[in-house]
DNA sequence: CGTCTATTTGAGATGCGTCAACCGTTGTGG
DNA sequence: CCACAACGGTTGACGCATCTCAAATAGACG
């Protein structure tokens, strides 16, 4: 099962563009220059309801998104890594809350900015497009994953995913750390806490994974790994 | 289960907004004014693959979007149904299928044209943002509902998602129909065929709707149907 | 009237959730 | 420096919601 949600949420843009037109340049040196927080691990960086300021990009660390039902049943909608975007798209209030699992350091752009750059640069909102379509697909591929695919192929495909999202980066893409939590991955996942652990046994019984540390995965067999995913989606 | 996709892909925008800008005016404007194109039940309006040419506007009829797996296995992650726009954010190819799941007119513009006009009116592309955040609103909703609530409440969330969308186009919010068969509603819920119509069985032996026929729904304990969602989430 | 498809219904199997206990690590305070 | 509490993770036993397989029914269409 493909991957999740490594990159669900954010992966927004903000990534250099090749030959990037000036409004491009221009977020992005907007937001270089923009103010830094820093959040610790558990605080969060905006609620549902709060009303929406700002937009966010990670510097460092890493976010969770994540909606509740009233009687507390969590769905993590994403994670926002270093230069994902985060809090687009929300008019007048939140609807989802962001909260830090590592201590993370953010860059703050007011909506207020985003507005006047907006009216001035034509690009640039072709680019906010560009980039919520990005998260848009990988949504997708999660409601996929988590419609159609069996516990195992789920967690596969999680893991295959920070291993496809390491290549891109130039990192060995068969060692990872997990910034989150067993409880994370399993309301990213729409499984419970003990079938994802209990997943992650039979994965290293099967000799496809070791687990040094608990939120360390060493992959020993990448090709069992894709064989079992039977997909190629990313989140 | 709070409403699933009923809207979910689609109500993407165009809608005409108060005040709107010239921009706005321009895309309705030309969309009023693009070639018109009929397709017929179970035919694609494009498939994964294809190369992206056009964004549609659904003027009549509706249209099933879905990803699928190697082995057959669907999710759809959406419905458009008339006013709502598809094929927005693909870049290059098209990564799922819009079917007509019913006799369909379709407006069809072509990216080129789209692309001239982003470049003429600043603020065209920060209406296509708009309206790519408000889908991805909604499917994060579909998504935390596959990911967390039981049969039930999904098939109850996806029958309240119909009562409110009538409720907004000023119809009868306790009486529609269901344009799309039994699969796809068990591919939009991760559910299958039979728990789908056992789930309408129940509630029908519950008294909470009628089926005088399997695709017409009439609802009768509004208020119960609400209680048994558990949210507010619409698709 | 006969075929084809969609839907419903039944009976049985199972994957995952639930409940519960246990383990390892971390951090804190005596 | 050690004891203990708190937390995250693992493992086990069991139950049940949903899936699977199968058959009957109901419409739609020619």
């Amino acid at each position: 099962m493909p991957a999740l949600s490594t990159a669900s949420q954010p992966r927004l843009a903000l990534q250099p563009v090749v030959g990037s037109a000036p409004s491009s340049q221009d977020l992005e040196a907007r937001l270089a220059q923009a103010s830094l927080r820093r959040v610790e691990a558990k605080e969060f960086v905006f609620a549902e309801g709060d009303p929406t300021t700002h937009i966010f990009q990670v510097e460092t660390g890493a976010v969770a998104l994540y909606k509740v039902l009233s009687d507390g049943r969590r769905q993590v909608v994403g994670f926002a890594y270093p230069g994902d975007l985060i809090g687009l798209g929300a008019e007048g209030e939140h609807v989802m809350n962001a909260q830090a699992i590592k201590p993370t350091r953010l860059r703050c752009l007011p909506l207020a900015a985003l507005n006047q750059m907006a009216r001035q640069d034509a690009r640039l909102g072709f680019k906010l497009y560009e980039a919520v379509a990005r998260e848009l697909a990988t949504t997708r591929d999660l409601l996929l994953t988590t419609g159609q695919r069996s516990a195992t192929e789920r967690v596969v495909a999680f893991l295959l995913a920070f291993s496809r999202r390491n290549e891109r980066t130039a990192k060995d893409p068969c060692a990872f750390d997990l910034p989150m939590t067993r409880a994370d991955i399993a309301d990213f996942l729409g499984l419970t806490i003990e079938t994802v652990s209990r997943t992650f046994t039979k994965l290293r019984v099967m000799g496809l994974i070791e687990l040094p540390q608990s939120n360390h995965v060493q992959i020993t067999d990448l090709e069992a790994l894709e064989a079992l995913a039977g997909g190629e989606e990313d989140f």
